[in-house]
This record gives C-alpha cells, structure tokens and sequence, in this order.
DNA sequence: GAGATATATATTGTGACGCTATGCATTGGG
DNA sequence: CCCAATGCATAGCGTCACAATATATATCTC
C-alpha cells in the first residue's frame, strides 16, 4: 500500500498521537510502531515529526510522562490525562466532522462511501 | 456549524476545487459559492486561497480556461480537462484511503463510523 | 445619482508545521 | 567489535493556507 501524502496527513497527526496513547501509556518508540501496526503499514511517523508533537502535548497539559531508566535504556514515558481524553474526544469529533463535509462536497462523483465496502 | 480547522483542510483544499469542477466549468466567484454551499456553508474558500490553486491546476494542465467578458464583468472560467478528470479520480482515492486509514487508528476509542449515521 | 454592498480576479507577506538531516546514547547480533 | 536497531531530541528548510490588500465593475438603496 502506498503511503499517504504528507499534506493530506497534517492536522491528524496529533490526532493520531492521541488515539495511539488512548490504548495505555507508551513511549515514543513505541507509539510510532504501534501507529504503523494499527494503520495497517501506511503511517510512518518520522522521529521529527513525532516528538515536538509530544512536547506540544505535554505543554499543553493532555499527557503527563515520566522517564525510566530501569532497562538501561532509557524511556520516556507518555500518557493521556483527563483533559488530554477530553482533548481526543474534541479532536476526533471535528475529524468525523470533515469526512462528512468532504462526503458531500465530492458526491457529484458518485464516490457513495467507499469505506463502507 | 463551526468552521473546520484549517490545519485539517491541508492537502484536501485542492481535491475540493477539482470536484466542484466536475459538475461544469465554473469561474472563480462561483467555484466559491458552490463549495460553500455542497459542503453546507461549512468550506469557505477564501480568494487567496482559491486562485493560486487554480493557477496550479491550469499550469498542470488539469483544467482548460478562457476569459469572457460579454457580460461586462469578466470572468475566467476554468473547465476539467481529461488529465483533469483523471487526476480527480486519483486524489479521491487517495483521499477515501486515507479515510479509512484514520477509521482504523481512531478504531479504539470505538468510534465506529459516526458518519454512517 | 451618490454611496454602499456584492461581485470578481489577483498578489504579497506571514506564520504554522511536517520533513530531512543530524546528533547522541544504549543494546544485541553476527 | 562493528553495525543495525532502539530511543530521544533539535535545527533548518520548504511548503502552503490564510490575512491583508489592490483593482475594478455591477447592483441595490435612498
């Protein structure tokens, strides 16, 4: 499966990173994997496009971290706080939001949900 | 119903144009109000965003443009040329990929397909 | 018929943001 | 013992949508 254009991928990509962290706390390696496994190998989130997204979210108050270090390597760890969950929530009702405006705008096309097959 | 955030529109913006396009040439001022009328006043185009996109799209050869100016005002229509059409259907697949890509990475918090409803 | 508003196209400046490149450090396999 | 994979992080760059602005005509209001 080929992968998606970048364009069409900003403005989710802290969406992602939201939904990922809703599955449990987890570090940054472990995000991008876990983000690559659930897209079925079509979102590779680059290390620089991941954590200055994390430190905005850790800014922001939606996740709190702790590190570790127990393993030798260290980890930082990320999780979801109440209003980071309010956060995902908010997000991921826009995003549903925007599919539906696009359902419309393209349906001169005759593409009737394609997603649904 | 609130604006979509920009960031969102990203990548998409272009998709939209094409779209409009494919129900007849249409000119500038009207490619807007179209959109923002199948996307029920959600998709407000602005003009510096509009023209260059058309300016692209003509440069690509994707549409084919002729100037009129019986009506006193003139007015550039712009129309899908084959290799327009073609690349409409390109972006739209894309696009509904992408969706479904989303739809899995969004699958945990148990969103299933609000827009179905 | 004067002024306001809607129509209509276009350019420029700016800021947001994802990507590439780079750096540093640890761990495990060949 | 070297190299790939793991793991976090920042700097610089390019892209691109938007705000602001400019120009001009048509229509509506009073």
């Amino acid at each position: 499966m080929d992968a998606i254009k970048p364009e069409l991928l900003r403005g989710s990509l802290e969406l992602m990173v939201l939904s990922t962290l809703s599955g449990g706390k987890k570090y940054g390696y472990l995000i991008q994997s876990t983000l690559w496994e659930s897209s079925r190998e079509t979102i590779e989130m680059k290390a620089g496009t991941l954590y200055p997204i994390l430190h905005k979210l850790e800014k922001e108050g939606w996740v709190k971290c702790h590190w570790e270090s127990d393993t030798g390597r260290r980890r930082k760890w990320y999780e979801l706080t109440a209003a980071g969950k309010k956060q995902l929530k908010s997000q991921a009702d826009e995003w549903w939001r925007y599919v539906e405006c696009l359902r419309r705008v393209l349906a001169p096309l005759g593409e009737l949900s394609p997603q649904t097959a």
